[in-house]
DNA sequence: GGCTAAGCGAGACGGTACGTCTTGTCTTTAG
DNA sequence: CTAAAGACAAGACGTACCGTCTCGCTTAGCC
């Protein structure tokens, strides 16, 4: 198993996969996408993909993830001053985002492959969530400094208590997803946020 | 195709089938368990089992519910009277069960499997999900009435707010479960659920 | 590797495995003969030609054999009375068949196949070569009792003599074949096996 | 396509080819010896070979005459005056040769090689074949002269006469070589070249 | 003695076929 | 007359090689 050399990989070839990989995920869906057909639409052959990437879910999360996520990780939340405001607009965001069958359908695929890959998962947590959780970390401090948010809170738990509710909901299926819950939830969260006295 | 007689099933084939999945599943997991494996496994031809399941998710589901759920869904929470420490008991109950290798591999493979199978998914929510989120709601009525939990509080909100953080972090991996960071949850949560005025 | 049972094999499934291998094998040749061409023609799958042939010469064989060998080996040659024109007529008729581009690449695939695979040999030897040196030698011991031909000759190598210069040349290509050298061999032949005395 | 300037060829690169081929070939033998493996096993790039070689099968002819051919073809036959005598050295030593396994292999290879080769089959002829049946024809010759054998007799045809069977046998396999079957084709053989009354 | 055009080792590439595995259907056989 | 056993058509798996195609790097001649 002599490891390829990556300075000789074709680029041409590494996009004309991620783009196949990502027509066919949205035709056939995960369970019915095979790596034959990706390697026959992207027009390459199969051992170019075998020898770059471990798995099918390997090369579905890369193609996920290439290009749709900015290198810097600049994922910055709004900021208008009034905290509450600004979670709303997140969460419904995020709402509207799975709303959109196309993304519902890659993002439910990508956390069922992680469920018996952890190495995809710690990619996904690294490339994806941390920043994203990060960010509103980050915002949720600046509330608190600004006395917003309550002293003693944990803003790292805080986050989870603001997407928690969320994707329980989306990920279990126990109830639809719609802009009014994101609302609901941003509610009952700054509940417990809010410094006491409010 | 004529469907079949559902009266003449074999209670004996049904129990080996179920069997010989939950034996299988813990052996190799739920990507390389084969339907000719369960077959052989269980003394039965393969026909028996397309008789009577339509996919491998199917088979695999009705092993895992078979037995372990009690048919008339009395699954009460503790009550001593203090509603924050209940919740403790429940959610570090959870985090122990799934801190067992076997609960929380079977888990995920259903979790998996619903992200792309609807049906599965009621299914769930129907038989397991919903009884025990019915259960916590339950509970925390009762404490909404002892003046615990503030009178204007969505009690079945209140529920997601304690599960979605703990389901948030095991489903999408981003930090390990343990009995500390059940309390934390309960601690926060319980913040926005009581009365303002303490 | 539990055996399959020849009793249920498909008759239907062999017979189109052979006969798309007589196609394929006189559009492509043996080189480029491959199982899956083979399947694809004969409306089968793969592994039902695996089931049953351990190798693609073997296939190739029992597609050469089946049918086209009198399942009695009542393979009796002509007999005028006169030993020397009905060797000649053996020895032209063999150099004719071999003159078809068919039966040439036929038998030469088959040639080529028996130097790497002893069992397809013997194979070859007893339902194809066999009888045919057994029935030139029966006729040579009827010639003998005729007087037409030594009392010492062993008629076994008498028949390597006629049929060995034949194949030598064909099999080596030392020389192209025709009808002139197969009555010069029987001439040369019969020399030696000819009564001393005439 | 510009044609490869044979001056400038590496002679080093050439006998590693051609000795790793020989290595290979006695390993793995010819249908599973790849370029693949030659290229490796020579220490030397794929190109290298598709570059002055057209096929495997070139290759390996080239490995097996490489060296082994003296270049001026003198390969003249015993002669002790007795033509006999020196026909069943002839005889019993190729019988020795094709009873060492290695050689007995090389030899198949290249015969089954032929069969669809018509190219190598001319070079093989030229090479090795002509060289050898020419010095035996020679011989015949001279013992023509000496009244040994008739004078009407066509030594070319007397020359396949005797490497016919033993080739027959060992080629299709019809029965075992071995030094009494040689003496036994050179009897019968001389005895339709002798002169007719001895 | 430096330039430049080859041959060279290496190995990624688009492909084809391999032999195996599993799917879901259909057929045969034994209880 | 049911259900086990298992052969079947289909087709994806991951591997092995094919023959072609860049890459840098020697290594010659030719200027």
């Amino acid at each position: 198993m002599p490891a390829p050399d990556p300075t000789r990989r074709s680029a041409r070839a590494r996009q004309a996969i991620l783009a196949a990989t990502r027509e066919l995920l949205s035709e056939v869906g995960f369970a019915r996408l095979t790596i034959e057909a990706i390697a026959a639409r992207a027009g390459v052959g199969k051992q170019t993909i075998y020898r770059w990437w471990p798995s099918k879910g390997a090369v579905v999360f890369d193609a996920l993830l290439d290009g749709n996520v900015d290198p810097e990780g600049n994922s910055a939340l709004p900021d208008t001053g009034e905290i509450e405001r600004d979670l709303r607009t997140v969460l419904r965001a995020i709402v509207e985002e799975l709303s959109d069958p196309q993304t519902d359908h890659l993002q439910r695929t990508i956390t069922a492959e992680i469920q018996h890959d952890p190495a995809l998962a710690d990619e996904l947590v690294v490339r994806l969530l941390r920043p994203q959780m990060r960010a509103t970390a980050d915002r949720l401090r600046v509330a608190q400094g600004a006395g917003q948010i309550g002293p003693d809170v944990e803003v790292d738990l805080g986050v989870e208590l603001l997407f928690g509710p969320l994707f329980h909901r989306w990920l279990l299926r126990t109830a639809p997803l719609d802009a009014a819950y994101a609302d609901r939830i941003v509610s009952h969260a700054m509940a417990g946020l809010r410094p006491r006295d409010g």
